[in-house]
DNA sequence: GAAATGACGGAGA
DNA sequence: CTCTCCGCCATTT
């Protein structure tokens, strides 16, 4: 039997977690990494996403925690990402997001969708 | 095996 | 704002 965390494990657990990334929101390496289990993994994720083709992932809704794409400026790859930012309402302001407003927040979003649990 | 290389991040100068 | 430096770890050289 191989180890319970295999790389292959890891792995999935971060294409998982890119998969929960709604459209209109962005998430960071590192943010993505964290909410995967892996503290500091942010290079593991650039990994993952990496040798994702065809596989259902919205790769694009991943971003540098400084709101820059990870690929150079002008770049086929970095067009494509904008592209698809761009389609889903997250439009970049000199080559770059503003993270104040577009950051998925999970536990943000939690409180949104289920109000008034145990408010007051 | 050692060293370099990334779809990274944070601290410090 | 820039530029180092370090931690991280799979992969490549």
């Amino acid at each position: 039997m191989p180890p319970a965390d295999s790389w292959e494990a890891r792995r999935r657990r971060i294409l998982d977690r890119v998969r929960d990334i709604p459209a209109g929101r962005v998430a960071s390496y590192g943010q993505v990494a964290e909410l995967a289990g892996i503290p500091r993994g942010a290079r593991q994720v650039g990994r993952a996403l990496g040798g994702v083709g065809d596989e259902d992932v919205p790769w694009h809704r991943v971003v540098r925690a400084t709101g820059r794409l990870a690929f150079s400026p002008g770049s086929r790859p970095w067009r494509r990402q904008r592209r698809r930012l761009a389609a889903e309402g997250v439009l970049m302001s000199d080559h770059r997001i503003d993270m104040q407003s577009f950051r998925w927040q999970p536990d943000l979003d939690e409180l949104l969708w289920k109000p008034s649990a145990s408010w007051d």
